[in-house]
DNA sequence: GCGAATACTGGACAGTCTTCAAATATTCGT
DNA sequence: ACGAATATTTGAAGACTGTCCAGTATTCGC
């Protein structure tokens, strides 16, 4: 695994204004895209000078991992909140799951900040590393459902339902996420998620993840 | 809908031109990405001065509209062609478009170009427009199959399923897409993909299609 | 093949970008 | 509260960007 630089500022101060400058940065790729991601713009986001960002930042790509690895860290933490709900079955948490990420899709934070970063991980092997991993997590959240509603699945077997859950999920940000042409089915989107996706995990067999892919051609 | 500046050339030469200009150009944007998407890389790559792209394209915006036109253009008649398959079955055909399409996504021609054009649709409302144009054709097409499998379904409900399946679709892209970290996976998403797909089509009910997402939370 | 329309060259322009170094201001352990 | 460590400002270098233009070459209808 690539390593990101250690997060910048010893005193207080310079503590606090590396904060600012990742929340700026943050902001600035939200709002305004890759290609408006510069310096200046962070900079004037937060009420700096370029200089001082610079400083805090002796190159762009450190400010880019730092940045990267603490909203990669944000979004774990509200994975695991979603984990820890006392009293469900696994088919509920696996519907709990659907819903709660479809519902983050909608944010307009996830909605820009994961098709700015699937588009970034085609030419930056950082950032496609950093991806790879956040996903690896949900996989295993995931996973962990799928096997207990369908134990008689092998672990790569549930990882191919988890990862197809997953992956199908996350299709619906560029069409259903934020201020998308689509956002208005997000509901109906959900109900048909949640159905199918526990239908799957509940029916599906090793003989169908064969991969054998018979007729239809 | 936002027009395109027609397509510049008008000797035999310049239109010749023109179309290693656009090749290029969409060159660059899938193998080396929007950030290095400038005219004097666009121009290098077809072994041109700057100052000719720039003849053809007074404005880089409008190469970007007119090459995006094209674009989709060729994924409009690969879409097309998926259509005609004779002497099979909505079913068949259903599972057909679905075993395509995946296969399309495998590309890394469409994986690149369709990662960064949702990016860009978060920024630009002209790709924006011309992405959401592509997909409701692909909608249509789906949806055909759907009517036919699961005629009880009204209109509206059957886009709902092939904004769904489409969705769901598109979401392998970043994850089992061409050189992506699951990409070895794209033979059993299929297989999954396929049969899920299938069996929601034709068993989901108008109950179902309502998003009235009862219990579970 | 003449000549106007089109195509191409090379350079200049005003911006922007990241990066850096010197000068100044602030913080905080002592 | 002194002083070294840290933070911030300023200014500038060097490279990049899109756009424009005068001059030159090519094309193609007549």
């Amino acid at each position: 695994m690539i390593l990101a630089p250690s997060r910048p500022g010893i005193y207080a101060r310079g503590s606090e204004t590396v904060d600012q400058i990742l929340k700026a940065a943050l902001d600035v790729l939200i709002d305004e895209g890759a290609d408006a991601f510069t310096l200046r713009r962070i900079a004037a986001r937060c009420d700096m000078k370029v200089g001082n960002v610079s400083y805090h930042f002796p190159r762009k790509e450190m400010l880019i991992q730092v940045m990267l690895d603490e909203m990669l860290e944000s979004y774990d933490k509200l994975l695991e909140e979603m984990v820890r709900k006392p009293g469900l079955t696994a088919e509920e948490r696996l519907k709990l799951v659907i819903i709660l990420c479809l519902e983050d899709i909608q944010t307009k934070r996830t909605t820009h900040l994961f098709t700015e970063l699937w588009a970034l991980a085609n030419q930056s092997e950082f950032v496609a590393d950093r991806v790879r991993l956040f996903y690896s997590k949900v996989h295993e959240v995931i996973g962990e459902y799928v096997a207990q509603i369908n134990p008689a699945l092998a672990p790569d077997e549930v990882h191919s339902v988890a990862l197809f859950i997953s992956a199908a999920m996350e299709g619906s940000t560029p069409f259903l996420g934020h201020q998308k042409p689509w956002a208005a089915k997000m509901p109906v989107f959900t109900a048909l998620a949640a159905m199918s996706f526990v239908h799957l995990a509940k029916t599906v067999t090793s003989r169908d993840l064969a991969g054998l892919m018979t007729e239809a051609a």
